[in-house]
Formats: C-alpha cells, sequence, structure tokens
DNA sequence: GCCAACGTTGGC
DNA sequence: GCCAACGTTGGC
C-alpha cells in the first residue's frame, strides 16, 4: 500500500491557555474548546499522521513555535458538557454532540520562532491567508508547498 | 485600549 | 431570509 503524504495545517493557541511548553510537558493533549463550525469542519478533515503547526496567538511576539502530530480522530469535546468549564455548549445534547475534537501529539519546538511578519510573506498568496488581519479561525490548512518552506525553517 | 474582520443571534 | 446589534479574535 502506498504510504499517504500527510496533509498540513496549523492551530492557534494563546500561550497563556496552552503553550507549546505545555504541550511538550503533557506529550499529547485533547484539542478541545472549539467552537467555530468552520474549525470544527477542518478537524474533521483531518487524518492520522497530518502534521499540525503550533501557533502562538495574542502574544508577543506571535508566531510559529513548534509542530505537532494528529493521533487520534473524532472525539467527542467533553467541555461542551462541563457545566464549570468556559466552553460548556448548553444547547448541545450527549445524545446529539455539537463539538468534536482531534487528539495531537508533540513532535518538537523549534529552536527559533517563525515570526508573523515572515509568515505573512510566505502565506501572502495563499486564499486562506492564516495571517490574515482579523482571522478568526483558530484552525487553518496549510498548503503542501508552504508547509515544506516551513518545515525547513522551524 | 483600539479596531478590523467576521461569526452569531434574534427580531421581523 | 434579511440585517442590525452584538460578541470574539487577535494584531498593533
Amino acid at each position: 500500500m502506498v504510504q499517504q503524504e500527510p496533509s498540513y495545517w496549523l492551530m492557534k493557541s494563546e500561550p497563556d491557555a496552552y503553550s507549546i511548553d505545555t504541550l511538550k510537558n503533557d506529550k499529547a493533549t485533547l484539542w478541545d474548546g472549539i467552537r467555530n463550525y468552520q474549525a470544527r469542519n477542518f478537524m474533521r478533515n483531518m487524518h492520522i499522521g497530518d502534521k499540525v503547526f503550533f501557533y502562538h496567538s495574542n502574544c508577543k511576539p506571535p508566531g510559529i513555535v513548534g509542530l505537532m502530530e494528529v493521533t487520534d480522530l473524532n472525539i467527542v469535546d467533553p467541555t461542551q458538557f462541563e457545566k464549570d468549564s468556559k466552553y460548556y455548549d448548553p444547547k448541545s445534547k450527549p445524545e446529539n454532540p455539537r463539538w468534536d475534537c482531534v487528539k495531537v501529539k508533540y513532535i518538537s519546538k523549534s529552536n527559533k520562532l517563525l515570526s508573523l511578519p515572515e509568515l505573512k510573506i510566505l502565506f501572502s498568496e495563499d486564499e486562506l491567508l492564516v495571517v490574515k488581519k482579523g482571522n478568526r479561525l483558530s484552525i487553518l490548512p496549510v498548503r503542501n508547498d508552504i508547509a515544506k518552506i516551513i518545515l525547513e525553517k522551524i
């Protein structure tokens, strides 16, 4: 059987909430708390073995700080049913969960952050501009050709 | 703190 | 289905 080439993604997290160092320590994590349908749907399109760039957002300086890999798919996000969670969704019912997520594992932390200004150049011709001002999507696909360049820089 | 971008909500 | 109001993201 032919080994399928992985797809590449970018997922954002505020380092105050969950950082690359926390993931490095945890080794793996559920990427839960996603409450945006388009971002959720991107997770549904992931496959085991896909590579994910970890992006630190809303911090100084913002940028790609490491690499992860998808290890599990279609996991019901437990936080949607936790009343004390800030991700609690009273409209979601256990018999028909609205939010699901993937599990990722730590691969590596960048020696040097790949900064937002550098990403703006890399993604300048991409239609799903990762770095577009006001882009509220916390999960985005990354084109293979761009991903290859990023991999050389992190 | 400001604000651009844009998703969500709810009245009609 | 339209759209105004509102809320969130996230860079600066």
